[in-house]
DNA sequence: TTGAAAGCGCTAACAC
DNA sequence: GTGTTAGCGCTTTCAA
């Protein structure tokens, strides 16, 4: 590929007189640049993207840090921040984490390699210190850093508090409710709080399952979720992410539990794939769009070194009213 | 951030030997080593990637363009994809093309910008030639260049048999098919050109129903397959994709037609899906962490300046027996 | 309005 | 073994 130089050379003009009629930046008169653009044609010319970026320090990337692409919502979120970034000019590198904390890590890393100009990140198996401790643009998706990087989240305590009441008006007596893992108090995790507390006042048996979810196939959750299905026989109500909510449904049609007559379901995301099982599942409803079009602009924000407006976004849930609950 | 001038300086050794240390090219004194170290750690330096790629004209970075990260293909491949490059040092950055011409050709000129040191596309809505005129890494996922470029795919006129062979097994008389764009021959096509010839010879009537699919959404997809149900009221077996035939199952339910009994579906793609509906699907599976592994293993190859040991890597698929055919 | 030149941080060739 | 230096291709002073 030519260079700016052999460009300059064939329009016989300098090198600064092409980068200013490449860049719109200073003068050039119409007949330089009628020359460049000649010379630029014939020699197919095209700006070498890592000379400019070497120079501006920037890359014009940014890193997507998730646990696993191959999961409705973060498959559904990494699209629609891959479309954000793109309508601003940016472009969306990304990293699945599996739950792996050195990978995490050395995504991390590439902010201060200046490989990326920022990170938006929804996967949290790192210490708070190892994000804490970058100056770069950083932003989190459902991890509260203490308003140190700004919080993309949905309001998880309504979402528990939704999917609470509709367990409740269906007069449920005794409820499960699957979670990753709990450890770590994280706006994600509220739901499970909320959900737990307004049980418990009501006089609903609560029984929360941990388990730790990095990847995810069907095979592994309807084998967890048979499992205690058959510890618990007693469960009327159920409360869970989409995937194992619908394992938990096709469960209980395997084993003639009646949904919602004996056992009823509400799930937490209410991605696409929860219009497709029969019945429709009743679900709690993350504003993707929105959580991905404010955790772009908020990375824009801070690479542009403006003020970020609001350091902790928090965004509605709706119910999604299905045949499950 | 530091950097390797400064590091020298307070090591009190020369940039080469700091470069040396860093890259364990050339010699380094035990000394000198030790010295480096502690100014490293003491700086929190931290080669600047963008100046080491500028001057090694490389990236580390393969674009995977796909038309879609919001389906359970196109994901689950996007994923094998990142895992493998990886495990081989590279990074992935995903470019949703939605159909639009326009942004593949943009993520293809970042190619001759050297944003990215090789492309993985399996998105094609751009003419061959634009293609063609480029002499940097690309690979193809299911669209077949001629040879120029490395072509993967999966056996599709078996995924065709296989699919007509299960319906005409269970003595389907009128069949409908519905496919993406079949204009432009394509080996992913090559199961509705088989379908329909093993139909006709079999003296079975074949409808086939086109449509440009380049967001999916269940929405569109049911109302599609509304239309043309009610259209084809006579039609007793269905050929399509995991999504458009969940939409067909639960149109199937809705409506009253028993299935498999009055009507036999069998899908393409096999996601995990079509392991969630009732019954499950039966389907033709191809195996995407393969196509994956295969991509990156020919776009590496590529880059290295190795020979590609096959230009057309077409893998087997097989047939996951659900109940719905 | 323009060309020459400095320099971004790094690597590698080449003297010492 | 090690320091010096010349670029990599581009942008941006700065003097003309």
């Amino acid at each position: 590929m030519a260079s700016i130089r052999e460009v300059a050379q064939k329009a016989h003009v300098g090198v600064g007189t092409v980068s200013r009629a490449l860049n719109g930046s200073g003068y050039v008169s119409a007949d330089a640049k009628k020359r460049i653009d000649q010379a630029i044609e014939e020699l197919h010319y095209m700006p070498n993207e890592l000379a400019r970026n070497f120079y501006r320090n920037r890359t014009g990337i940014i890193g997507v840090v998730i646990p696993n692409l191959d999961h409705p919502f973060f498959s559904k979120f990494t699209m629609e921040v891959e479309m954000e970034l793109y309508r601003h000019g940016y472009k969306t590198l990304v990293c699945n984490t599996i739950g792996i904390s050195n990978r995490e890590q050395e995504y991390l890393e590439m902010l201060d390699r200046s490989m990326v100009d920022g990170i938006i990140t929804g996967s949290h198996s790192l210490d708070d210190s190892s994000y804490l401790s970058h100056d770069k643009p950083i932003v989190s998706l459902d991890h509260d850093f203490g308003g140190k990087i700004p919080l993309i989240s949905s309001d998880h305590k309504k979402g528990g508090r939704l999917a609470a009441e509709v367990l409740l008006a269906d007069g449920c007596k005794h409820v499960i409710q699957f979670a990753g893992s709990t450890k770590v108090r994280t706006p994600a995790n509220d739901r499970h709080v909320t959900f737990t507390q307004m049980m418990q006042e009501h006089g609903v048996q609560v029984q929360t399952v941990e388990s730790a979810w990095n990847r995810f196939t069907f095979d592994y959750f309807q084998k967890t979720m048979e499992k205690f299905m058959k510890k618990y026989t007693n469960v009327d109500g159920i409360f869970t992410a989409d995937l194992p909510a619908i394992c938990c449904l096709n469960y209980a049609k395997k084993y003639g539990r009646k949904v919602p007559e004996d056992l009823k379901i509400v799930s937490y995301d209410a991605m696409e794939i929860t219009q497709i099982t029969d019945p429709c599942l009743t679900a709690v409803r993350q504003d993707v769009p929105q959580l991905a079009k404010a955790c772009v602009h908020s990375i824009l924000a801070l690479i542009e070194g403006k003020p970020v407006k609001n350091m902790r976004q928090i965004f509605d849930v709706s119910l999604q009213r299905g045949g499950t609950a």
